[in-house]
DNA sequence: ACCTCCACGCAG
DNA sequence: TGCGTGGAGGTA
């Protein structure tokens, strides 16, 4: 050790060493030696060979004495990148996430270094410009790339070629004979700054207070949660965009997240109509260019205002001032392939630690938030009525058991009236079912034989549009057979239950002149393709709207005035403590898609048990009944927010050994009378890609630190070897 | 003798 | 995580 610390410190011929932290599945830190002349700070983001590869990382710490064992078999820093160091704050971020979450520090950084692999400089775009004469030989597709280009100015290439209708080959040909020459095009402008005085919408009185609030939070420029609390058509997001406003004033940036189905071009168009230019995007779908060019303006600190999907809260703002969070209550802020995390919770911890304040807005709060919002914890701004007068949608409950549709059919007489008169009246309609396919199980009347997945613990959901079975937990698909394989019995399958592809059939039928649309992600090939889908239905192209739960986020239909709940039950059979939350916000923000731009809408739940406390609450409009109950039951039965609860899936090739490993795992825990440990139990999906599934649930107080109990007790366990596998997910959400 | 597949372990 | 390794098992 002493000789070590000499020999770095005294020698002449000293190297220094950092610690750098690699974007792979490690949670410790790799020493590297810095070069002679290479000036390194923590931050410093950089190329470090690792094995037989090179890869981009982050500098964490300097090393005054790097361990001995070490010694000759450090490598050097490849060399520094030219891109803006990675703050403490974000450091400070990816270490605390990765403690929390147990998930290896590197697998956090790598989500903050997304930035695709092209960092280098613009690539160099080449435009064409008409110069010459037309050449002698004069095509049809010739003609037409030169009456583009007639204006003598300079096109980009491959947009002229696209515009004219021609490959590029038609332009290169007309370089050659001198007609178009290849000028290098200059380099795309950035994009103007969203200006904050652009246009001032004008505010009702209740959004008057709530804006003031907005701003007051945005200008007081420390760590502080507010909860937006706005029923949805009370125009939460004007009024969050004064606190931006705000923000842009002071210089700083925004990070909006939603979740990555709510990113629509409506939201886009709204925020430029606030501040004359849309935000800059971040989801799933840019391409590694737009990403590259992205990532490289929110380190810059060029991009006054992003908006973005979970995974835009590891990224490397330069000095971010405000975060909002979206629709705070939805699912899919959980991330939970790979690192599992909250990125709601996670968005509150990046403005603790940065100091920033931060707002969640939802018309339904999460259970978590509304609790949060009730001890005082965070400041309840609220909008309890909807703008421009509109009355909030009126909601009456069809009991199923007492008008049960016709066998075979999913809609109940009175519901089809209703939808007729709406088609009458010209309005739209939305059906809603949580169910993609067409039917959610097929069964051989014959034999009884149920199609269910090879690999997996579910059955098989007919897509007829597909032609197709398939399974939703693994991806397999078959064609759908016309024999029975069990009893070769022949047009014997029968299709069992509803799904939204089914239910358009039964549409159709009950309405042959109107015009339907079915919306199921299944359906949807990309972000694109959803934006002008629901461009058609805005447009009023369309009479009825059958979705799945992709309906209830974030559009707003403005002909639509009647939302029917086909099944209005459907979340709450599974078991999940969560259930009657998510069913009651779900069902809430569909039906709130009703009458938002004219009249009053309607909403009408089918439902086997109308007097569940979900259904009376939504009924009779009482949100605060619905809390009330479910924040007591919490309460008693220890359920987050009052205790804690963490999920350990336990998953092997074989039952055996799976379940075997969660006995050992279990029979360790280490005893603590705070802390309880449930199971195993087989998961609730126990079969899923060939694995089989074990779980240990693990509750606890509230006050407990679970992710320390967790990582002593597992690293005193069994190791994970072979194909077992062994996931950690503190806080779940889902419990299939 | 040679090829392909996959489980394993390691990277500074 | 991604990649090289080496052993198993199959093919010529």
């Amino acid at each position: 050790m002493d000789h070590s610390t000499r020999s770095s410190s005294s020698s002449a011929t000293s190297t220094r060493v950092v610690d750098v932290l690699v974007p792979v599945a490690l949670n410790q830190a790799y020493s590297y030696r810095v070069p002679r002349g290479m000036e390194l700070k923590p931050g410093d983001v950089v190329c470090v060979p690792l094995g037989p590869r090179e890869v981009v990382a982050v500098v964490w710490a300097e090393n005054a004495n790097p361990d001995p064992r070490l010694h000759n078999r450090l490598k050097d820093v490849g060399e520094k990148l030219d891109v803006p160091p990675l703050k403490q704050e974000l450091r400070s971020l990816v270490d605390w996430v990765a403690n929390y979450t147990l998930s290896a520090r590197g697998m956090v950084l790598r989500m903050s270094l997304r930035m695709g692999e092209n960092l280098g400089p613009e690539r160099m775009r080449l435009g064409v410009r008409l110069v010459g004469e037309p050449p002698r030989r004069l095509t049809p597709a010739r003609r037409r790339a030169i009456d583009v280009l007639s204006d003598g100015l300079l096109h980009g290439k491959s947009e002229a070629a696209r515009e004219a209708g021609v490959s590029s080959g038609v332009i290169d040909g007309l370089v050659d004979e001198g007609t178009l020459q290849i000028e290098a095009m200059p380099p795309p402008l950035t994009p103007p700054a969203p200006d904050p005085s652009f246009a001032q919408p004008e505010f009702s009185r209740q959004q008057r207070t709530a804006v003031d609030a907005m701003r007051a939070l945005a200008a007081s420029g420390s760590f502080h949660v507010a909860l937006l609390d706005g029923v949805t058509g009370s125009g939460k997001t004007e009024v969050y965009f004064e606190a931006i406003a705000e923000i842009i004033r002071r210089g700083k940036q925004t990070l909006i997240l939603m979740p990555e189905i709510a990113l629509t071009g409506q939201f886009l168009d709204r925020f430029a109509q606030r501040f004359g230019v849309r935000p800059l995007e971040w989801h799933s779908e840019l391409t590694p260019r737009t990403r590259a060019r992205n990532w490289a303006a929110i380190a810059a600190g060029e991009a006054p205002v992003v908006v973005g999907a979970r995974s835009a809260l590891f990224l490397p703002y330069a000095d971010l001032g405000l975060i909002i969070v979206d629709e705070e209550h939805d699912q899919a802020y959980k991330q939970d392939d790979g690192a599992h995390y909250h990125a709601r919770d996670m968005a509150v911890v990046r403005a603790h630690i940065a100091k920033i304040p931060i707002i969640l807005a939802s018309a339904t709060p999460s259970i978590e938030t509304e609790v949060n919002a009730r001890k005082g914890r965070y400041q309840r701004i609220a909008l309890p009525s909807r703008f421009g007068g509109q009355h909030m949608p009126h909601i009456e409950a069809i009991d199923l058991r007492r008008e049960p549709p016709p066998r075979g059919r999913f809609v109940s007489p009175r519901l089809a009236d209703y939808i007729g008169q709406a088609i009458e009246k010209r309005e739209q309609a939305l059906l809603f079912l949580n169910r993609r396919g067409y039917a959610p199980l097929t069964l051989c009347r014959a034999c009884g034989h149920r199609f269910s997945c090879t690999i997996c613990d579910a059955w098989l959901v007919d897509h007829r549009f597909r032609q197709r079975l398939v399974c939703h937990h693994c991806g397999f698909s078959m064609p759908r057979p016309n024999i029975c394989p069990h009893c070769a019995a022949e047009e014997s399958l029968a299709a069992i239950g509803p799904g939204v592809e089914r239910l358009q059939e039964e549409a159709a039928q009950l309405f042959p002149n109107a015009r339907t649309m079915v919306l199921s992600s299944d359906l949807i090939t990309s972000i694109e393709t959803m934006r002008s889908e629901l461009n058609e239905i805005a447009e009023g192209r369309v009479d009825i709207i059958i979705g799945t739960q992709l309906v209830a986020k974030g559009h707003n239909f403005p002909r639509l005035n009647l939302v029917g709940v086909v099944d209005a039950d459907l979340g709450l059979s599974n078991g999940d403590p969560r259930a009657a939350e998510r069913t009651f916000q779900l069902l809430n923000q569909v039906i709130g898609r009703a009458g938002r731009d004219q009249g009053r809408g309607i909403g009408y739940l089918q439902t086997h048990q109308p007097d569940h406390p979900v259904m009376k609450a939504l009924v009779a409009s009482d949100r605060e009944a619905f809390y009330a109950t479910e924040i007591d039951q919490r309460e008693r039965s220890g359920y987050p927010p009052f205790g804690r609860l963490a999920s350990l899936i336990i998953s092997a090739g074989d039952r055996p050994t799976a379940e075997g490993f969660a006995r050992k795992l279990a029979a360790i825990a280490p005893i603590d009378e705070r802390i309880q440990v449930l199971g195993p139990a087989e998961a609730p999906l126990a079969v899923i890609k060939g694995r089989y599934r074990f779980r240990l649930l693990v509750k606890s107080l509230r006050n407990v630190d679970l992710s320390d109990y967790l990582r002593e007790w597992l690293a005193a366990g069994p190791k994970t070897k072979g194909n077992l596998k062994l996931e950690v997910d503190v806080d779940p959400q889902s419990f299939l």
